[in-house]
DNA sequence: AAGGACCCCAACCGCTGTCCA
DNA sequence: TTGGACAGCGGTTGGGGTCCT
């Protein structure tokens, strides 16, 4: 694909020492595209002695690349159980939310997509971004824009009231902070989704990992940030599982650590390698071309994102809903707390626009089969109105509505194992004031922190054991009162 | 068929954070 | 405490590919 134009050996021999190019000990370090020697050399390197200390990699391998390089083209094309091709839907979904709750912390978000690199997610989000500013489509769907919107306003009153678990974590948020952190909260949309999603969970797989957040966790943990090698693989796919389990809707998937090989030294590596250098020869005949455009199997087949997110959800934001359940408790009126009407009425007619689902009064979401789950759609309709998105996470609490409302297998009729976010980008929708980028977020301790007070809200009757055992797993890991295992927040 | 617009994505760049002497 | 080394992150660049007119 990318030929040497724009990083012609030529020019790149010779600039910039610091950051790529120039020389190190008199070698000329090349910039530019990697080609398949190059990466057979550096694979080859890091079989050998491991991720890290990428600046003797040129020395102790041969390289004329920098180690920063070394390190970039690993991480970001070499490393095993990278995962190629274009997004999923739940990954583009999962995208979406994340940079709803963290804004363009890319490595964040990236640790939350099992093979998904930042870069990757980066140049996503970019084109997407790009692609629906000239649209003059809002960044998020409309659920998450709205939804964020007003849950921020609820939790402006809620953090004032009630602070988390960690405050001296939230306490020192601005207020753009909060706000960009509550803008998360549209991510409640899921949560119906998510306590049916934990219906059809494996107990094992669920077991609540939250406090092995890789924010900023893994940020030294040096070897592996993306988790996906040497002795980190495990905890990070377990906290991948857990902190993807709070945004994503629970898919069909799995994260089967049977399938998947944590292992650095294992086969997708070795395949990898082998594959490399069973490449290495056509390239090198002639001219080194570009070892990117060595096929490299979008997943080994045995692993997919879409297998990989099914965790079920316990949002941080769980707990905003809570708390506004609580309000209600209360006899407090959601309407009061965050949607203008204005908002309320786009959602309604959002919700009204589509044939069935009308926002029902009783808090019961609509149910959809999986088939129709599109962003511009869904969204809405999660959540017709205020009241009813956070009657969600009441019904949880008081352990009864589930079955009062519907049993959980209408739940999992809207589980939106396959939301077609993608269509979200052709959606006819409303024009948008752009409040997408503006999401910059910092920090994603909010959600963390909102954790704890979300615990207690499970152990539905049917839910099964699944959410029980997470429960169970989660109360024992907060209620321990152990916030030091939590990972630094920002 | 040609040319422009747009998309995709690899790689670079600058900066920051952390470790360690 | 300080400064160098290193690792990592996020922003940006720019070329090839694809789509559209």
């Amino acid at each position: 694909m990318m030929t040497n134009n724009k990083h012609s050996n030529s020019t790149a021999l010779s600039d910039d020492a610091s950051s790529g190019g120039g020389s190190i000990g008199g070698v000329a370090l090349k910039k530019g595209p990697w080609t398949a020697t190059e990466d057979s050399i550096l694979i080859e390197y890091v079989n050998k002695h491991g991720e890290g200390n990428w600046n003797a990699v040129q020395k102790n391998s041969g390289l004329s690349r920098c180690g920063k390089s070394c390190r970039l083209r690993w991480a970001n094309h070499l490393r095993p159980n990278l995962k190629k091709g274009s997004f999923t839907p739940d990954e583009e979904r999962l995208i979406l939310e994340l940079h709803s709750k963290l804004g363009n912390k890319w490595a964040r978000m990236a640790a939350q997509l099992p093979g998904r690199t930042d870069n990757e997610i980066k140049n996503y989000w970019n084109t997407r971004v790009k692609r629906r500013q000239r649209a003059g489509l809002p960044l998020y769907p409309n659920d998450m824009h709205k939804q964020g919107t007003s849950t921020f306003h609820h939790n402006q009153s809620y953090l004032s009231q009630q602070p988390p678990p960690n405050p001296s974590n939230f306490s020192s948020l601005s207020p753009s902070q909060q706000q960009k952190q509550n803008f998360g909260t549209p991510l409640s949309l899921f949560e119906p989704l998510n306590l049916s999603s934990a219906a059809s969970y494996p107990a094992q797989q669920t077991t609540a990992h939250f406090l092995s957040t890789p924010i900023n966790g893994f940020k030294r943990f040096r070897g592996d940030n993306y988790g996906f090698s040497h002795s980190y693989s495990n905890s990070t796919s377990l906290f991948n599982q857990n902190l993807t389990s709070q945004l994503l809707p629970p898919p069909s998937i799995q994260f089967n650590l049977g399938n998947y090989d944590l292992n650095p030294q294992h086969t997708m590596m070795q395949n990898q390698y082998d594959s490399t250098r069973t490449l290495a020869p056509d390239f090198s005949s002639k001219l080194e071309l570009p070892s990117n455009q060595l096929s490299q199997p979008a997943s080994n087949g045995d692993y997919q994102i879409n297998d990989s997110l099914s965790i079920p959800s316990n949002s941080g934001l769980l707990d905003a809903l809570i708390q506004e359940a609580q309000a209600m408790g209360n006899g407090e009126d959601m309407k009061r707390q965050g949607l203008s009407s204005e908002q309320q009425d786009k959602c309604s007619d959002h919700g009204n626009a589509l044939a069935g689902d009308v926002p029902s009064n009783n808090g019961t979401p609509p149910l959809r089969s999986a088939g129709d789950q599109e962003w511009n759609d869904s969204s809405p309709n999660h959540f017709p109105s205020v009241g009813e998105k956070r009657k969600q996470p009441t019904d949880i609490e008081l352990n009864s509505t589930v079955e009062e409302d519907d049993d959980l297998s209408n739940l999992l009729d809207i589980i939106p194992s396959a939301m077609l976010v993608s269509d979200f980008y052709n959606d006819g929708g409303e024009i948008s004031n752009g409040q997408s980028s503006g999401v910059t977020d910092e920090d994603t301790g909010l959600d963390m922190q909102q954790l704890p007070s979300s615990i207690h809200t499970t152990t539905t009757n049917t839910t099964n054991t699944t959410i029980t055992n997470t429960t169970l797993s989660m109360n024992h890991d907060w209620t321990t009162g152990d916030w030091n295992n939590l990972p630094e927040m920002c």
